[in-house]
DNA sequence: AATAAATCATAGTAAATTAGTAGGAATTAA
DNA sequence: TTAATTCCTACTAATTTACTATGATTTATT
């Protein structure tokens, strides 16, 4: 029940085109990844998932970068670990029938735990994150 | 982000011997195994980690077998994930402290979530979950 | 037009974790 | 004494994660 480093790195990723949030400015991945201290090249993969997801945009070229598609106050943290983190589904059986020999009240108790999990993440903006203010 | 199916066998067998809660009987691991469809051999080595940690009592030598070491309604289903999932620690730097390029408003993210995922889990019983009652 | 700075696409691999399998010792009721 | 059971621990196979690597494509700048 760990969360992935991809996930991580996404959301810090995240709040670092947060911080340079801007309607002009794009920020490269060199940039982001000397803050975040993850290699360029795998960063790259995990900024194509989020870009795919439409949470960032992307201007290409030199003197390009990264962007957040939104402001930091319409993103949740929710939307962003959602689309790195297998849709945050704690369990397989969640959105599959499990007639094989599945404990149907445990299922039950997956369901609602995701539904927590979910509905408390998506409380929080990146905004919020940004300041710090949970 | 997924549970480990060691945790959720576990949970499986933990529901089992709710039901069949009572003060002089217990439960083999050849039941358990027939109720969950996993092995009694990798079902022993689980049921190991609940009773180190008192979730389980065990008899042993013939017709011994298992039982809830409490009364289903005084055990929480956070009591059992927490000893088969690593603490339900989602990151591994909420009990760590992480110089090393550690993102901080991330962290208290991850700490935050884990609170609220622990605290749901501790309100809900193995009684509760045994009636199906969510 | 050439160059350099950037994103984009995808294949491959190494490390770690998970999920078991296996064999047999120890205990105890019948 | 036997059979049924838990206990202990080493090993292994499968899966997933976490990258690394190579190079194509795009575009601002000179």
């Amino acid at each position: 029940m760990k969360m992935s480093s991809k996930a991580r790195y996404g959301l810090y990723v995240a709040v670092e085109l947060a911080k340079r949030y801007s309607d002009t400015e794009v920020v490269s991945v060199a940039l982001l990844a000397q803050c975040t201290g993850v290699t360029e090249k795998y960063l790259e993969q995990i900024i194509a998932i989020m870009k795919k997801a439409n949470i960032v945009h992307a201007i290409r070229g030199a003197s390009g970068g990264y962007k957040l598609a939104k402001a930091p106050q319409d993103i949740s943290v929710g939307d962003i670990l959602r689309v790195l983190e297998d849709n945050l589904q704690i369990v397989d059986c969640i959105h599959k029938d499990c007639a094989n020999g599945c404990n149907c009240v445990s299922r039950n108790l997956w369901v609602k735990l995701n539904q927590n999990i979910n509905s408390y993440l998506d409380t929080i903006s990146l905004q919020q994150l940004v300041e710090d203010k949970l």
